[in-house]
DNA sequence: AAGGTGTGTTTACAACTGTAATCGAATCGC
DNA sequence: GCGATTCGATTACAGTTGTAAACACACCTT
């Protein structure tokens, strides 16, 4: 998967993974437009943009579509990831942990979550 | 810092980083040139656009510029790292070490160096 | 003195992004 | 039936990115 999504294509993907059913061009907007403040011609392009990438599947329902993601937010997500670590981190995910510690991006919940998270990898 | 740095233009920065001291543009080439394949032309449109962004800054040496990071690497990783989690994990980040870990992105190895660290935050 | 070589600067150009407006066709309300 | 609304599709347009080539000027070599 050589998918790039860009930021603002994101939100749109968001917007449809959230909802869990297919979204017509409207409905997604009306699930972003507010706090981003997006026009509905935005939320369009980036709608067409998007299944242009082949992110997003449409359904013919009348003469409207029926938008709904093509891939998994999770495998998206994966792969962003890893890409992610590569880029920065040569791959290890032990120097971002680092980094994020040292500038308190951890809280203790998040910390604890990970403490078992691992545990449960070495069972 | 509301800095961002592209794909090619981080390799840039590596290689400055890398460096550990001023390097002219023909030395920044060298030290990249090889694997990527780029020209000499392509680094000093990367260093020029850089030192636009801020991201370098350079000495005259003669009539060459002697270039230099004018970020520490650790803070440009931090900050691209917190707007990583943000953007994708809601800003923790335990979820993209469930992710990765689903996706055998982490060896033993690094699971021993982030207990570690997490060992030694609590402490 | 003249021609090559190395510099930074300017210009190039297509693809991708963010953010729409416009257009032509279909449909809905009345 | 006919104007208003609603779709998707097309067009717009400036900024960023990847990847350079061209240019003007200084210096070095012969």
């Amino acid at each position: 998967m050589d998918l790039r999504i860009s930021d603002a294509e994101l939100e749109v993907m968001e917007a449809l993974w959230g909802a869990g059913h297919p979204l017509t061009a409207a409905e997604a907007a009306d699930r972003i437009g507010a706090e981003r403040g997006w026009s509905l011609a935005t939320v369009k392009t980036m709608l067409s943009r998007l299944a242009a990438k082949g992110a997003v599947k449409h359904r013919e329902d009348g003469r409207r579509f029926l938008y709904s993601p093509a891939i998994k937010r999770e495998a998206y997500v994966g792969h962003e990831s890893r890409r992610f670590v590569e880029r920065l981190f040569g791959g290890r995910l032990s120097p971002l942990v680092a980094r994020l510690a040292e500038e308190d991006g951890l809280d203790d919940e998040d910390i604890a979550a990970i403490e078992a998270l691992l545990k449960e990898l070495k069972s």
